[in-house]
DNA sequence: TTGTTAATGCAATAATGTTGCATTTATAAT
DNA sequence: ATTATAAATGCAACATTATTGCATTAACAA
């Protein structure tokens, strides 16, 4: 993976530097997803020295090129809605205007929680969100899934 | 909304009071899942002023009570994995013990596309959380759904 | 009305994220 | 190998989001 990386940075005009290098490694060798200031505390245990901007420059390039992606679901920012928490909350967002629409239903929750089911996980509440455009945004290049 | 939520208050033994009031009148109002920030905001606008530590505590107890829920999946904090962005992200999050697990689903996908796009969505990509218990610290009670 | 203490406000601090600019360094050109 | 170029980094400053401790205030019971 890091040297496949490697070869996409310089096949499109972008230097092989040694923080991109080291992002890399730490990010190829955790296996899970990171967070910024997670691979400056890595890299720091390794006694190397990443200052933090350049390593949320670093990461959103390797986004731009998919060589790596954002994980938006794990911890977050947290906004409140009045209501008791029911099991579903189902989002669709505009990556275009922003706009968002929830929607809850009940087969896709029963769906999901038949196949965690299989490896021993027990469902209490479902986030999702749809990334995509909106009505109102839609062109007909998007890849849909 | 309001009144039902003071009168949980009440019967919980919580004082109601005018910081509390006032939050769940912005959240009535506002028709949408608010940040603490959006709340406080919202209140200085109308020449309300709430401290954020104020508003935080508020929330979380709304939260305690179910009078109000988190939604973890707008806006956020976010991690990056090696890897091209695929167009499925499924975790199993184990609120005991903070494991999580990453799985894909074609069928799932195809689910939620079909059901978004009779809102005129396009779905490009599917980001979606499970929160409950894993295999090592489920227990019988939990909701399932 | 008064007393009790839950709740708030404030200060301080931590964690996360962005911008501008001077300096360094990867790479191309010589 | 040396040099020139500009891309990338490091640093400082700042903005936003979040938590903790404590003095003061105010909800509500007596
Ligand atoms: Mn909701
Ligand atoms: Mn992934
Ligand atoms: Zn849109
Ligand atoms: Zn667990």
């Amino acid at each position: 993976m890091v040297q496949s990386s490697i070869k996409v940075l310089r096949n499109r005009g972008y230097r092989v530097t040694r923080p991109r290098r080291q992002v890399l490694e730490v990010l190829e060798t955790a296996q899970r997803p990171l967070s910024p200031y997670d691979i400056q505390k890595l890299l720091w245990g390794k006694g190397k020295h990443l200052d933090h901007v350049t390593i949320y420059r670093v990461l959103d390039l390797f986004c731009t090129l998919n060589l790596a992606h954002k994980i938006l679901s794990l911890g977050g920012f947290v906004r409140c809605a009045l209501g008791k928490r029911e099991g579903c909350h189902r989002f669709t967002v505009c990556r275009n205007c922003g706009a968002f629409q929830e929607f809850a239903d009940k087969g896709l929750c029963a769906g999901e929680s038949e196949i965690t089911q299989d490896f021993g996980f027990h469902a209490e509440q479902h986030l999702a969100e749809s990334l995509g455009l909106c009505s109102e945004c839609s062109s007909p290049q998007g890849d849909s899934v």
